[in-house]
DNA sequence: CAAAAATGTTAAGTTTATATAACATAATGT
DNA sequence: ACATTATGTTATATAAACTTAACATTTTTG
């Protein structure tokens, strides 16, 4: 099952969902369902979003078992 | 720009399209399309290639200018 | 408190990832 | 040389990502 933190290190740079979302060229709702973990993004976009939040990537996406 | 080492990693283990597909519940063709850098894998299906290939996701994948 | 901004959520549409199938060529093994 | 396996490639179909739009609720701010 794919987890992710981005709604954390969002939270921790003080940036909206539209700001995010426009600083990696996608919308605000997709980044709310990035979020809620309703899919699994582009790993072009999970980049985009790492270098952003300035995470490594495997910080940012990650697998749970279950 | 999205480049990738799956063909080299591919290599290196010496698996087969097929094989590494069915290692990440994927087709061969779709190993072959991202091999050949034609579309942007989803993350779950990146981290999965990066467990089996055993590298950082960050060493697999990764965006360069232009 | 009232207004504005941010978030939650959902529906409908477009684009792209991925599957399936098919055929051709290259590489490998007997 | 022949048979088998791997790869290249392309077409069509389906599933999922992503967009746009709309409205409701929550949070922030004057």
């Amino acid at each position: 099952m794919l987890k992710n933190r981005v709604k954390e290190l969002r939270a921790r740079y003080g940036f909206t969902q539209s700001e995010l979302g426009k600083q990696v060229d996608v919308t605000r709702q997709t980044i709310a369902f990035i979020e809620k973990g309703e899919f699994s993004p582009s790993i072009t976009l999970s980049l985009k979003l790492a270098k952003v939040l300035q995470v490594e990537i495997g910080d940012l996406f990650w697998l749970e078992e279950e």
